[in-house]
DNA sequence: CTGAAAGCGCTTACAG
DNA sequence: CTGAAAGCGCTTACAG
């Protein structure tokens, strides 16, 4: 038997009235009765029902996730994991509850209307992978809140959070360069993924910043899987590369062990830098040299921006680009250079 | 401007109460009246406001998931994002919706508590990892239908869906012995952790059925990491074995590194079995033998059960445990004994 | 500072 | 088969 207001209004002879301004803590309840109220709800543990409180109030304290769910980069990749661990924490400390939606690509315009429409969130956080992703078209027709985890370039209204993807990469080629290589290959993303694509424009300016030509046989495109890191290092050999810049360490590992199979030394023959900075980047053989992205810290602002979107909208940040972190290790060869 | 029941019995002119029957595909409405409103349904879009459903029913659609959040396993291993993603899969072809909580250590019963009593939530998938969870005995104390993802090792009226850890382990000590290996180790899981326990109880048993004595020195405990497994293995070099049954294959794989590293020969010296059957196990060299989880029939599974429990208590499946299957590839030396 | 009352948008006996 | 009405457990002007 569940209690509401009423019951603890009861025991601590006031109103409901009275109850809920304490617990919502508004300030003109006399300091005598707020401690009577709290004394009798911490006693009995009350929690009050937050879908009653979604329905009077039209504040559900509830963020809505989508994820989309790309099978292959869920499997390999931890990133998701790991932001999703990030927004949990947060939105736990934030008072705040999460509805997860793993979009598989079938997650049509409906059901994207359900999850939006339902009046259960407050605001959405959103993880954009392609262009022309339906689910931005549709928040955007929507009224709720919501920020994109990497950005919209359809759209530049649109509240994001994103990697400094570009200069990551462009402080990729730039490094190789000061080692002394100059045919600096790349393993790029998918043509439709947002990262991909910012990550291969820093690529080519990187190369520019050098007076290096942009190659377009340097260039293969992945899928950031191991399979597909594989098969573009093998590519790629033929071109006969000094550098390999793979756009995910999951792809950077598997051209290393691409390049041994086939008889090349990773740096000596061949430098290796990857992107992401998983766990798997210390273990791999050699250690990986890869741009580090602050996933905790994205994932603790993501929620922190929503939230001050909806509590405080004229005064929210609504765009922030983070800062990545070239990781320095074995395999782009910054050892063998020293000595 | 969103949209109310009250709108739509306007324009199909109707009363609420008839629209809400249709929404809930209440039999006793007349044919033509039920088109007559779906259709007016469909052309708006309508949504109807879960909060207030949930409010004036008592049931909210919405599924609570509590995964516990031990660093160390989420970071390296893919076996809860697959969980998750095959939980959220088959919520949404259900119509239900999921609320996430990953749990850390510091998820004390306080925050269990406003989880479970919050009103939000029909029933709570959780995901049990060691003996003595708090989690579990919140949900147990509450009156909230729940299953548990493993099992409940102090509460067998517990509602439960597990894999069949404990026979799983005893099939690779069967598969070895019939290689002909003798001394067959084990790098267990931790010993709080309860999937680890069955693991080693499976592999003892395994031992005895073929008449091995059980030898405290071929038994060193990892926590399922990479780095676990390797300490682990360099650990197990001295004692000699000819075979190391790893409890995960992320420990496994690291196992191989160790043992090869070490100047040893799998399978030819020590054959590595694992356990999960986690893509790094087609990729390692060499290719890992292993015991499959079903990790996707777990999630729908468990989706299932614990729908059934919400909507007919009475005879819904209270306990299910998955068979396993033994995945032979190359790291057993299946191969080698052909031959 | 506090309470009575209306209302959030649904569901569901009840009566017809 | 259908509608009027009560009620789910909160919040929040409004009045005092």
């Amino acid at each position: 038997m569940t209690l509401t207001l009423e019951d603890i209004a009861r025991l601590a002879s006031c109103s409901r009235s009275t109850v809920s301004r304490v617990i919502n803590g508004d300030p003109k309840v006399s300091v005598t009765t707020r401690q009577r109220v709290k004394k009798v709800i911490t006693e009995l543990n009350f929690q009050p029902n937050l879908a009653a409180r979604g329905l009077a109030s039209g504040q559900t304290h509830i963020l809505g996730l989508i994820v989309p769910l790309s099978v292959t980069s869920i499997f390999s990749d931890p990133f998701y994991p790991l932001l999703i661990q990030s927004i949990s924490t947060t939105c736990t400390q934030r008072d705040y509850s999460i509805m997860l939606w793993l979009a598989a690509p079938e997650f049509e315009r409906r059901t994207i209307h359900q999850v939006l429409y339902n009046g259960l969130i407050d605001g959405v956080i959103v993880s954009a992978m392609s262009f022309n992703d339906p689910t931005l078209k549709s928040l955007a027709e929507s009224k709720l809140p919501y920020i994109v985890v990497g950005r919209n370039p359809n759209d530049d209204k649109t509240c994001f959070i994103d990697v400094d993807n570009y200069n990551g990469a462009r402080n990729v080629v730039d490094h190789l360069y000061k080692l002394g290589r100059r045919r600096i290959a790349t393993i790029a993303g998918p043509g439709d993924v947002i990262v991909g694509f910012d990550r291969l424009r820093g690529y080519r300016d990187g190369l520019k910043d050098h007076g290096l030509a942009y190659d377009p046989d340097l260039v293969v495109e992945g899928d950031f899987s191991d399979a597909g890191g594989y098969i573009a290092a093998l590519k790629l050999i033929n071109k006969k590369p000094d550098a390999i810049f793979a756009t995910s360490d999951v792809m950077a590992v598997a051209a290393i062990r691409a390049l041994t199979e086939a008889g090349y030394k990773v740096p000596e023959d061949v430098a290796i830098v990857g992107f992401d900075d998983i766990s798997l980047a210390t273990r791999s053989i050699p250690a990986l040299t890869t741009v580090r992205q602050p996933i905790d810290l994205m994932g603790a602002s993501v929620v922190n921006m929503l939230i001050d979107l909806i509590e405080h909208p004229a005064t929210a940040t609504r765009t922030m680009v983070l800062p990545t972190e070239l990781v320095i290790r074995s395999s782009c060869g910054a050892e063998l250079a020293r000595n």
